[in-house]
DNA sequence: ATACAACTTGAAGTCAACTTCAAGTCAAGC
DNA sequence: GCTTGACTTGAAGTTGACTTCAAGTTGTAT
């Protein structure tokens, strides 16, 4: 079973153009075509670009995909510079969610600083309040920060 | 005390350009001047870039960021906007750890994928393995994705 | 056979976020 | 007072990831 580059777009909710894009870019060496040049993927290539989708999400730059996939179709002599370039992704993942969490700690406080700022209408209120009177787990935080 | 642009961008470690881009994009407000025209910086000052930095990290584009410092120095009348803005990358961010959950987990496979395949030596290895043999946390993945 | 939507390409345009450049100014040490 | 390194600006250049455009081709439906 086959699909056309605009199905598969659907599919993959990308716009066809980024498709064609990819492959000019050489991260699409695997898509057939038929006898007149139109593009035909198969469902086994979706799974390639479910996976190229995941690392682009992680950050990875479309140049690293794109060595990732050079060297896959090199054969095991890459395996060791296949491994590294996860390993290293994996670790800036890692990264990724330790700044995610301190962002949300963040945004969670500025969320009650702002919520309880709304009620009182004005940012005011927060002059008048005690340490004790600030949620457990902003404590550290408004240490730091102060209004905004 | 104060901090030169140069000495600001070594602590918060950025370009000096990037500072001087920002502060002409209107992210900088708060920064004062010289008689001569030197950017003076202030502690304080570091308390808002790291708030810049850290939403910068959590994605939301400078164009939002400067909506709410421009806000921030309007008065109580913004509140319910910069409450919602806030909210919303809040949603943004949960959707961002979510996805990266996703990622590391297809990520460790490969990595176990790859980590086995050196050992061996060669991917193939992959092609005699009953599905007992592979880890269980993979076992979802493995019916979706197919070497690489 | 013809119409027509969806495909093809290369080239150019866009956007965000910087960076670099050129020409000049500031300020700290000698 | 002069040198020197760090600062100033506006303008132009860069990078990554697309998107849009123009001109032409493919393939399905009637």
């Amino acid at each position: 079973m086959f699909y056309t580059i605009g199905e598969m777009a659907r599919k993959l909710n990308v716009a066809p153009s980024t498709l064609r894009y990819y492959d000019k870019e050489g991260l699409l060496p695997f898509v057939e075509r038929s006898s007149g040049g139109i593009r035909m993927f198969k469902d086994e290539d979706m799974e390639w670009l479910r996976l190229l989708g995941c690392l682009k999400k992680a950050g990875m730059p479309l140049k690293e995909i794109r060595s990732f996939m050079d060297w896959s179709r090199q054969g095991d002599a890459t395996i060791d510079r296949r491994l590294d370039l996860l390993e290293k992704q994996r670790q800036s993942v890692l990264e990724q969610q330790k700044q995610l969490e301190d962002t949300l700690l963040m945004l969670d406080y500025k969320r009650w600083y702002y919520q309880t700022a709304q009620e009182a209408g004005t940012c005011a209120v927060h002059d008048s309040l005690t340490p004790e009177q600030v949620p457990e787990q902003f404590r550290a935080l408004t240490a730091e920060w102060e209004k905004g």
